[in-house]
DNA sequence: TAACTAATTAGATTAATATCTAATCGAGTG
DNA sequence: CACTCGATTAGATATTAATCTAATTAGTTA
């Protein structure tokens, strides 16, 4: 992930001189004294803005005779943009992945569970189990610190069970502990029934 | 749509430290503190970019106790990041007409307003008047529930006679009234100087 | 009410950056 | 070669903005 490059694109984009430039340009190529006479600036201001602009190749030049046309890279600019939401999103793919995966999901979870939300028993088959542990931990909150006895009550409310609970949160990397406090481990981390 | 507002969105994105944010929250919704842990910055600075954020919408909170917890407005994302795209893609000159409008509007502010920030007096021309009381709206806070007594105090801040300030704001749907608590419209509802 | 916790504000510091004037460069042209 | 013209560089100035520490606010809990 090119983090640097979408920085610098989108502070390119974040002055006001420099878009009105790019406005002006999509009009057609213009040379450096005729962007400052439009935009009421001097030509080393104009100058200082085009090599940014360059800079992240949204604009090039073509000399005639003295004068320097500067050309407006319009694909790069339309496909620099769409690169923010992608960032965003989820990648190809993963969409129909997920969608099979909820439905077997949905059924192991409705097997294990009662209508009052308490789990019957802990799957002996290691996908089922890990099915049912990202179940309820999806309940807790990402970035809260919980205390040991905050953690035992919530997961009392699924089973009284709660310390092979709670090691097996740890174990299969769901949260993670430092000195009785326990904390959510970003889900990157959290083991996957595969 | 004006230019500030496009210079607003990618200025806001043009900072390494607000894109690992948005980057954090395309995840799931965070809490200050927990921001501040993933990214080994105070949580004065998160509060700062997270302003910026909020000021675009681009991220909106939710509060649960003590702990506020900041989602992305993804779509919000998505659709702005399109509209530079659109921009260049504007007609001969549409764009300048824009820009135009723009410093029209700046002229407008500043011959209507001290540099204290006091409004002179009231436009008589309606599109003039218009401009006026938008830039004076947009010191409001989208959402939030206005007493008359506290919308009073702000108009005051700008001219004495709030009474028919504030009834104008609610003529031209700036804003709208219920038993006495005022609130902002949606922009798309506010009268727009033509 | 008092104590706690998360967030925010205030204020200071430092780093970037937008803009200008004056000086310089470099490609044509007489 | 000397001159011109547009673009660039150098250097100065002023503004904006990112970040921190310390103080304050606001909501929750004991």
């Amino acid at each position: 992930m090119q983090l640097d490059k979408i920085v610098a694109f989108h502070k390119a984009m974040g002055d006001p001189t420099r878009l009105r430039i790019v406005a002006l340009l999509a009009n057609g190529p213009l040379h450096g004294q005729a962007i400052a006479g439009k935009l009421g600036l001097t030509p080393p201001t104009i100058t200082h803005h085009i090599k940014k602009l360059r800079d992240i190749n949204v604009i090039f030049e073509r000399r005639d005779k003295n004068t320097i046309y500067f050309h407006l890279n319009e694909s790069l600019i339309k496909q620099q943009a769409k690169t923010l939401g992608k960032l965003i999103e989820k990648k190809e793919g993963e969409v129909e992945a997920m969608v099979q995966q909820n439905i077997e999901r949905q059924k192991v979870i409705e097997n294990f569970f009662t209508k009052d939300g308490k789990l019957k028993n802990i799957p002996a088959q290691r996908k089922k189990k890990l099915m049912v542990f990202e179940y309820m931990v999806r309940g807790l909150k990402a970035g809260k610190k919980y205390p040991e006895k905050e953690l035992n009550e919530y997961i009392t409310k699924f089973h009284e069970d709660y310390a092979t609970i709670r090691r097996e949160f740890i174990i299969n990397h769901y949260m993670y502990r430092e000195n009785a406090i326990y904390e959510l481990n970003p889900e990157e981390m959290w083991a996957k029934p595969e």
